[in-house]
DNA sequence: TGCTAAGTGGAGACCCCCATCCGCTTGGCT
DNA sequence: AGCCAAGCGGATGGGGGTCTCCACTTAGCA
């Protein structure tokens, strides 16, 4: 590859992630090849479909995901480990309009292996905060999409309301979530795959 | 008005209804039309533009809505009452895919007198269940937006398993807002106008 | 029953988006 | 320096959306 088409491949990742942060996914690809300088068929050279750039802009903020997680299964707090995640997941998602969307959108094929580890590394810390007696024992793991979609509705907001209004919905969330309440919520642990389509 | 004419607009407005609530407000107006029998000219005749059709396709809805905040006035358990109106509204949000959408678009101008209304009979609401002890203190008539906006991330799923996840997140989110827990979620109350741009 | 204004529907103008094609430009090896 | 494949950008095709125009139909009064 030559050295300035590998320039260009990267300012038009560098833009897209600005543009998918600030507009979501549905900005126009002309829009990305405009800001980077570039002609559109530079764009659809080096990515053969919109799709492949959103699944490639996006795969370092799933990686920061799964340190995340990591992190947290370091923290001698088990509860605190847990917050944690949620609180930065939510953060994340709601700092990028295109964070969601990307995810739900690689889903089904590409990234399967890394959803798996995510998936079973978040059980784990959802176990060890249980088993430390401060997370609830019926919170299924699978609340977290039930956080991660509800999270994602304050998301058409300008970025520093939604940052401040994802705090409040995540502080109050955590508090349901921990020992020491008596009501139950509905039984059903809906399974993800249920919830996104 | 004709007969026939005031006929067509009827059915259309009952298709619409449907259409919008399976679908999203994003169903082409040809749809709209070709289900409801009639041409697309007929359509755009009684309704010059989309948002018109909208707007009078969700007013009863609305209407809806501040019934149940009426009703839950008269319960005499002011805790139950307050659960009541965040569940019924959750469920209509969830049951219909375009409820959301048509609140937000027609936010600004339209129903400003109906918005106004129904926004001091929910605070009141709000201040009968804190006076009776049950909903915490500093809970903010404008987490009601937080709640729907967050209810509303679930509305992308196929309805039953929207149906289920919102009784779950309603379910946790009222167990935060009764009193007698000690954390406290971040202090700032967001305007509602900050959030919905 | 006949007239006419109100009502109708389909074709198409216009716009925006994804993706491709093709003639021109340029990096970088020789 | 010269060559040429790799790289480039704008024009273009194709699909789908909102909304308009216009020749035809029909309700409903006299």
């Amino acid at each position: 590859m030559r050295a300035d088409a590998r320039e260009n491949r990267a300012r038009v990742l560098t833009v897209a992630r600005e543009l998918f942060a600030e507009r979501g996914l549905d900005v126009p690809m002309a829009a990305i090849a405009r800001r980077a300088g570039v002609g559109v068929a530079t764009l659809y050279r080096r990515f053969p479909t919109k799709e492949s750039l959103v699944v490639e802009a996006f795969t370092e903020q799933f990686a920061h995901c799964q340190a995340v997680i990591d992190d947290a299964m370091q923290d001698p707090d088990a509860w605190r480990g847990f917050c944690t995640v949620i609180e930065q997941v939510c953060l994340l998602q709601v700092r990028d309009r295109g964070f969601t969307a990307a995810f739900v959108a690689s889903f089904p094929e590409l990234h399967s292996e890394v959803r798996d580890r995510t998936w079973t590394s978040f059980s784990a810390l959802v176990q060890r905060a249980k088993d430390s007696g401060q997370l609830r024992a019926d919170f299924s793991p699978h609340d977290l999409m039930l956080v991660l979609l509800a999270n994602n509705g304050l998301s058409g907001a300008p970025v520093e309301a939604a940052v401040a209004a994802s705090r409040r919905l995540v502080a109050y969330l955590l508090e349901s979530f921990r020992t020491g309440t008596d009501a139950l919520p509905p039984p059903v642990p809906l399974s993800l795959d249920l919830v996104l389509n």
